[in-house]
RNA sequence: GCGCUUGUGGCUCAAUGGAUAGAGCAUCAGACUUCGGAUCUGAGGGUUAGAGGUUCGAGUCCUCUCAGGCGUACCA
């Protein structure tokens, strides 16, 4: 339900009648019940360009209003707020309407359009560590936000499996004459001894650069080597996306080495149009304004990651036709990906029509406001991050005995990846971000534990009603008044996010939902003695809603819930 | 040096240019013969880093200052 366009549409045909020619700017929720359910401040940025007291344009326009089903009372305050209120019936109406729909309501874009999420890109040299969670898991959940609004969702994992490196990598692979599967397993290790060999014996360092090249040059034996690697690196990905339940599989990835085919053209192609210029032997493109190029072919003739990216986008843009393209990379790249996307842009690669974006986010710190590092300062493993969340989780949980092995680890895992997630996600993304296991662990506060409580407290609700829910839903307060606007308000919650790219839109509005419901169960009884039979219906109605609602949010975000816990 | 970015109660974070800046944690005070108290109610706590400016209206936009983070041509 598209609550907000629904009451901008009213509002719209007010002006008509009115007469007034402008166009109309939305309502918003109000900050104060007192002021109603929705607020249109349109009246005042009128005021000068109409020449009229604001006062007078609102009460012209109220004049001019339509209520219609939808409203009860429209009100001017203020120096010429307009405060419109919903009518409950009318919200009753169509709270039911929702509740009996498996998309609550939640409309499919009329017009889907083709979005690309490039998320994750792990390199292949190591393995996955702290750094990727936040790309993985905001990438994710903008892919299932879109897909489930209706627009036609590919996700792209660029993971790095071209570079220098691997010259060293695969040198050492075959020094150690060993097919990899034995010393690969583990391969941060792997790349610490290969890094060592090469620190240390000049022989080794030039067989290690011979090796790039001949991987570069189509070497059969050496791509055999490399193919092995890469094969080996990507499961241990694997891995790590089925522990956080993150839907990335072998089809979305399109490594790096897909574009190299292309780099040369890329190059070409910029020069062709007149971008390219020379400088200290490299091919550089100046941008305006720019001192500093972008390189995109060095001067021993190597490409580098703006070629690749600008590879990529052309054939994101052109062969899959991707109308929106959405970087969910750190943001420390941000001048790298304004540069590649004005590039492709004056290049023709990518058409005007075509949304780029970079999803940008920071840093990812300790308790301390410090890079979240292990205690002797080295990256932190992702796989292990997220198998200590678990053991963590596992902790909290009180009632253990109730419980059979398999079904505590279920849990744990439910419970401990969630909250990872949902910390992550329940924060303003560009900001930096401080993981604290205490806070995300908690049931206390934004957490995805309260969230996945509240869920499971409802479910236990309609464990103990045992039978069907049938009945019209009854606005009786204004507790109720208030949770079921909230529950109408979810599609727009989602619209916004997917054009904000924010999931913490999502979270703020579920705990914001779950705070409501606990408070309307506080204060009206469902299942207690003396509750009238058609007051039950209409409360379970309402409580089956919201949880349905909470689970659709979550599940958007990649976090399960369970019915008890 | 230049560029990007951030600065909101003790802490962690909200707030499409709109009314008296909101939550959560922590603190203090309440509500238990509990529809799961892993809950709810209430209180205290703010010159939104500082100074100007634009606007009917600024945490939000512009300029400067201060402080932090990051980036600064052949890594990704």
């Amino acid at each position: 339900m598209k609550l907000k366009s629904q009451i901008n549409q009213l509002i719209k045909e007010a002006f008509l009648k009115a007469g007034i020619e402008h166009e109309v700017m939305s309502v918003s929720e109000t900050t104060k019940a007192e002021f109603g359910d929705f607020q249109f401040n349109g009246a005042m940025a009128l005021s000068k360009k109409l020449g009229k007291n604001p006062r007078e344009i609102a009460a012209k326009l109220i004049e001019n209003l339509d209520l219609g089903t939808l409203l009860s009372k429209a009100e001017i305050a203020g120096p010429g707020f307009i405060n419109l209120w919903l009518n409950p019936v009318w919200i009753a109406s169509q709270c039911e309407k929702a509740r009996k729909d498996v998309r609550l309501g939640v409309e499919k874009r009329e017009t889907p359009i083709k979005v690309l999420v490039d998320y994750s890109g792990p390199n292949m040299a190591k393995q996955m560590h702290v750094g990727h969670l936040r790309s993985s898991i905001i990438g994710d959940t903008l892919a299932n936000l879109l897909t489930y609004l209706g627009d036609e969702v590919i996700r792209q994992n660029h993971i790095g499996d071209w570079g220098t490196q691997f010259g060293m990598l695969i040198a050492y692979l075959e020094e150690i004459r060993e097919d990899g599967s034995v010393s690969l397993k583990d391969l941060e290790q792997f790349y610490k001894d290969a890094k060592e060999r090469f620190d240390a014996d000049e022989d080794f360092a030039n067989k290690a650069r011979e090796y790039v090249v001949k991987i570069q040059s189509g070497d059969s034996h050496c791509l055999e080597l490399w193919q092995k690697f890469i094969d080996v690196s990507l499961g241990h990905c694997e891995e790590v996306y089925e522990k956080l339940a993150v839907n990335l599989t072998r089809d979305d990835v399109r490594a790096e080495s897909f574009y190299n085919d292309d780099l040369s053209t890329v190059v070409s192609d910029l020069d062709a149009s007149g971008l390219l210029t020379q400088s200290d032997g490299a091919k550089c493109v100046f941008l305006e304004g720019g001192e500093i190029p972008v390189i995109v072919q060095k001067s021993d003739g190597g490409y580098l990651y703006a070629t690749t990216d600008l590879a990529a986008l052309r054939y994101r843009a052109q062969t899959l036709g991707a109308k929106r393209i959405s970087y969910v990379v750190d943001a420390r790249q941000t001048e790298h990906f304004k540069q590649v996307f004005k590039i492709a842009k004056e290049a023709g690669f990518v058409g005007q029509d075509v949304n780029l974006e970079h999803i940008a986010f920071g840093t990812m710190m300790d308790k301390g406001g410090k890079p979240f590092k292990t205690r002797d300062g080295g990256t932190v493993k992702l796989i292990d991050l997220l198998d200590e969340a678990v053991v963590k989780a596992k902790e909290t949980i009180n009632d253990k005995a109730s419980y059979t092995p398999e079904q505590l680890d279920t849990l744990a895992k439910i419970i401990g990846i969630g909250a990872v997630k949902y910390a992550d996600l329940s924060i303003n993304r560009e900001s930096n971000y401080i993981f604290n296991w205490d806070k995300m662990l908690s049931f206390e506060g934004n957490t995805s534990l309260y969230m996945q409580y509240a869920y499971a407290r409802i479910q236990s609700i309609f464990r103990k009603h045992d039978g069907v829910i049938e009945g019209k839903i009854i606005i009786g307060d204004a507790l109720e008044h208030r949770l079921s606007t909230m529950l109408l308000r979810f599609e727009d919650v989602l619209n916004r996010a997917a054009v904000d790219a924010a999931p913490n839109q999502i979270t703020t509005y579920l705990f914001d939902l779950a705070t409501l419901f606990m408070r309307f169960y506080e204060q009206n009884p469902i299942l207690k003695e003396g509750i009238e039979e058609k007051t039950k219906m209409s409360r379970l109605a309402l409580a089956d809603l919201t949880a349905k609602t909470i689970k659709q949010g979550l599940d958007i975000l990649g976090i399960e819930v369970v019915d008890k816990l």
